[in-house]
DNA sequence: TACTAGATTATCT
DNA sequence: GATAATCTAGTAT
């Protein structure tokens, strides 16, 4: 399906390994539709893969549990979650149902509704509306009632254009865990200040 | 500019 | 009872 912002990513796209999934969609536009052509849009700069297998610091290690049910559903699927109490993250879903793995979106670069953003995020400078995952939930005004969410079928979802980002785009290892720390699963525009991690 | 502590709660052991 | 894929404000340099 087209939008202004380019065409809607299908379950195909959601349904290859998160490793894939992490790099394809840096360039990528995140969409939020808040009302009759009023849009919250905002290109993907920062992504993290989550494994189902030999990632011990994914959500999905220790097996299915009430907590990350949503990323054991099909690709293409929403899984929110709340972190220290206070702030939720979001991550697509990849791969076939019950297999458990994500991609983790850390950091955008607003395009539109900035207004509404920054409303929502309280007024905070223009460069960390959208820095780092707790921030962009806050900016999108997601929670955990769009946990399960459907991005190929909602309010919610990504579109691709014909830019191509796949020479700037940097790897390095995750931020902020401490279990599987050593894989370079990060990946992130390079000559961008937007990006979560350090100033 | 650099570092540290505090917020705050569902979920799992 | 401890933990967590984070952020911010505050104090110190």
């Amino acid at each position: 399906m087209d939008t202004k912002f380019g065409k809607i990513l299908d379950s195909q796209f959601y349904l290859q390994a998160p490793e894939i999934v992490a790099r394809e969609l840096i360039g990528k536009i995140l969409v939020k539709k808040i009302g009759e052509d009023k849009y919250l849009a905002g290109r993907i700069i920062e992504t993290e893969a989550y494994l189902s297998e030999g990632d011990m610091s994914s959500h999905s290690a220790p097996g299915k549990t009430k907590r990350n049910a949503a990323m054991f559903a099909r690709g293409g699927t929403l899984y929110v979650y709340k972190i220290y109490g206070i702030h939720h993250c979001i991550n697509a879903v990849t791969e076939n149902e019950g297999t458990g793995s994500a991609v983790l979106i850390r950091a955008l670069q607003p395009l539109e509704g900035i207004e509404i953003m920054r409303e929502n995020r309280n007024n905070a400078p223009f460069g960390v509306l959208c820095k780092g995952p707790a921030n962009l939930c806050k900016a999108f005004n997601l929670t955990a009632e769009d946990n399960f969410l459907d991005l190929t079928k909602s309010n919610l979802f990504i579109t691709a254009n014909d830019e191509n980002y796949a020479e700037e785009i940097e790897v390095s290892k995750r931020i902020g865990i401490t279990k599987s720390a050593d894989l370079l699963l990060r990946y992130y525009l390079k000559n961008t200040k937007l990006v979560s991690g350090k100033k």
